[in-house]
DNA sequence: AGCACGCCGACT
DNA sequence: GTCGGCGTGCTC
């Protein structure tokens, strides 16, 4: 007869605890899925076994008794400590974090196969002669992987110089030592030429893929060739961090920069914490690479606690693109009121005539960013969201990018009556309109959410492109994204500001890494390619060192405002949320909660607490949202979440009008 | 979250 | 007298 403490599957905050049962069978094991009576009315419910004991803690007038084990489902002790982990850390119940590592479904029906990567054949090009630099780069993780080290190292490597060629030798040392890989990628769909070189060298029977196009059914089969061992190198998104391998070797986040890494529902994890947690049991490495690193990664890779390995030789030596920044407010002043300056217009006459294709990148989809009303000033907003509508041309309607709620757009103003109802600043529509007007004799595609929702898939329009069918790409962020196609002569960057402008102190980082990554896009094959940047502040340091394509300038600029202002490496930055129907009780928990942290910590960290206020996008979906931000300074991690775990805990006894969310280092404050 | 117990108003 | 309203409190 055993113990065992186990975490009940249900939804409420109130039952997470572990909860005593006794067990008759001898074969439970910490991990496993068992059945028990809970409650009143004894309902079987699903349970996790964390703890074991032969003798219970204390006298239970009521113990109950563990009905059965479930012979299918056994988590490692690993999982359940890095589920304990994760409870402390993302403040999440113990069930959000088993559920992380139990994708739910069942058993797919046999005959109906849709996984596009079982059975690929990859594009086996033969391994090639490794570069000094990579040789060099190789050294070092080999090292770590053969004496079974728990270490971090960054590739810092510019774009095309063979990071995925290092990430495929070290994973080959990995399945030789007899242990297995996770690769993170930031989105399957645009990732697909490494997955497919990936399977071309080690066969599609030994990896697994994992996107977010699999059925539930086909999903839990991936996760069984896994959790047997069938499986020995796992490739996905964010969510592939929890693939249940037995021995770990090595992680690598590719593009380790993207915030894709970075979940947004409860459990609000990080994946680069999730797999350094894992690893440190695992004893594995974590290998992170990217041609523009967080300057969060990158400090850390200047204190040691990452190891830093550069590759900054491109292959074949093709230089790097140039570079021209244009200032647009000389264009206003000089007559040009399109949104084509007058270099880019030149630039692309010249690449349409050497039949090189062109990419225009805008990070905002849509015609207008606005629709106003000339004559009182009226903007047009979201009813139940209260941001200004987007106007789509082509289904002629006004959207708003946060619910997604649409209404035809007034012919006359709804306010004053006028007829002068316009549409204001500038989208990818708009942008794909100009340029059509301006070269109607060439092929142009469009590359957002939309278009690809319209005309089928990313991978149709890329491969279009990629066959030369395509003579000017415009897009958002989509493009600016890890594809490498030889013959794009000319990147254009309709707008730098518009990721600048955001209210957050990652914007200019943000803001760096979209241009040097839009930037590398350009001149990947023989011949150099160019970039022009417009902008309307192009004094601006990210915009300036982006040109300059100079990561370490721009670095050590940003680390200095960082370090000056207290922001991450040098905190941890929490965000509450607290929303609620009606506006006065959003406040009034933010505020009651502001006060009982404030006391928790007590004096000298109080003004690390900010006053509670209005989200900035207060409104969403008739929901009203009072948010608090709170710098938690270096090495108090622990102190600072333990104090809100205990508020949280007071606070869910009594009856909620209000919700509360607790984000750590957000990535967004929208 | 569920579910049962419990202490008050409308109904056969 | 009792059926059932949901307010309250607990779940090993």
């Amino acid at each position: 007869m055993k113990y065992i403490d186990v975490a009940i599957d249900n939804k409420s905050e109130h039952t997470d605890t572990l909860y005593t049962y006794g067990c008759g069978d001898d074969r439970v094991q910490i991990g496993q899925k068992v059945y028990v009576p809970f409650g009143l009315g004894n309902k079987v419910r699903d349970a996790y076994v964390f703890r074991i004991s032969d003798k219970p803690k204390s006298e239970y007038k009521n113990l109950k008794y563990a009905e059965a084990l479930d012979e299918e489902v056994c988590l490692s002790r690993e999982i359940i400590n890095t589920c304990c982990w994760m409870k402390r850390r993302y403040l999440c119940k113990y069930i959000d974090a088993v559920k992380c590592f139990t994708p739910a479904g069942s058993r797919s029906k046999r005959g109906k196969e849709r996984n596009p990567y079982k059975g690929a054949e990859g594009e086996d090009s033969g391994v090639p002669e490794l570069t000094r630099q990579q040789k060099a780069a190789l050294q070092p993780i080999s090292e770590a992987i053969g004496r079974r080290l728990h270490q971090r190292f960054l590739l810092y490597g510019v774009t095309g110089s063979g990071k995925t060629e290092v990430y495929m030798r070290a994973a080959q040392k990995c399945l030789d030592e007899g242990r297995q890989v996770i690769m993170l990628v930031p989105e399957i769909s645009l990732t697909t030429q490494i997955i497919q070189r990936f399977i071309g060298r080690f066969g599609a029977e030994t990896i697994a893929v994992l996107h977010s196009r699999l059925s539930p059914g086909e999903r839990h089969d991936e996760w069984t060739r896994i959790r047997t061992g069938q499986v020995s190198i796992v490739i996905g998104a964010r969510s592939a961090v929890f693939a249940p391998l037995a021995d770990i070797g090595m992680i690598i986040l590719d593009e380790e920069h993207e915030a894709t890494y970075k979940s947004d529902m409860t459990p609000k994890y990080d994946a680069v914490e999730v797999a350094l947690k894992r690893l440190q049991e695992h004893r594995g490495i974590l290998l992170c690479g990217s041609a523009t690193p967080g300057v969060s990664t990158y400090y850390r890779s200047q204190m040691g606690i990452y190891k830093r390995l550069e590759l900054t030789e491109r292959y074949n030596q093709v230089a790097l693109p140039q570079v021209e920044v244009i200032d647009m407010r000389d264009e206003l002043k000089a007559g040009n009121k399109t949104i084509i300056s007058r270099a880019l217009h030149r630039e692309m006459e010249s690449a349409l005539e050497k039949k090189r294709q062109i990419i225009l990148f805008l990070n905002r989809r849509g015609y207008s960013t606005f629709i106003s009303c000339r004559e009182c000033g009226l903007v047009l907003k979201c009813p139940s969201c209260g941001i200004s509508l987007t106007y789509h041309k082509e289904d002629g309607r006004a959207v708003c990018h946060y619910c997604g709620h649409e209404e035809e757009p007034p012919a006359l103003c709804p306010s004053c009556g006028s007829k002068y109802i316009r549409y204001f600043g500038t989208g990818t529509e708009k942008v794909e309109e100009q340029v059509n007007a301006l070269f109607p004799e060439a092929v142009i595609q469009r590359l957002d959410l939309d278009s690809t929702r319209r005309k089928g898939s990313i991978e149709a329009i890329l491969k279009r492109f990629k066959k030369g069918r395509i003579d000017i790409l415009v897009g958002t962020q989509l493009v600016a994204k890890g594809l490498d196609f030889r013959n794009v002569g000319l990147v254009g960057i309709i707008s730098a500001d518009v990721t600048l402008n955001i209210p957050d102190f990652r914007s200019p980082e943000r803001t760096f890494q979209l241009i040097t990554q839009a930037a590398g896009r350009a001149g990947r094959g023989e011949e150099t390619g160019r970039v022009i940047i417009q902008s309307y502040t192009p004094d601006n340091y990210a915009v300036r060192f982006a040109a300059q394509q100079d990561y370490k300038g721009f670095f050590d600029a940003e680390i200095q405002l960082r370090s000056y202002m207290g922001y991450p490496p040098f905190s941890d930055l929490i965000q509450l949320v607290f929303s609620s129907k009606e506006e006065e009780k959003a406040k009034a928990a933010a505020e009651l909660w502001y006060e009982k942290y404030a006391d928790a910590l007590g004096q000298g960290e109080r003004e690390r607490i900010f006053r509670p206020q209005p989200a900035p996008m207060n409104k969403i979906k008739d929901t009203y949202r009072y948010c608090m931000l709170i710098k938690c300074p270096q090495g108090k991690r622990k102190t600072y979440t333990e104090a809100l775990r205990q508020i949280k805990d007071t606070e869910k006894i009594k009856k909620k009008e209000y919700a509360v969310t607790v984000d750590i280092n957000p990535y967004s404050f929208v």
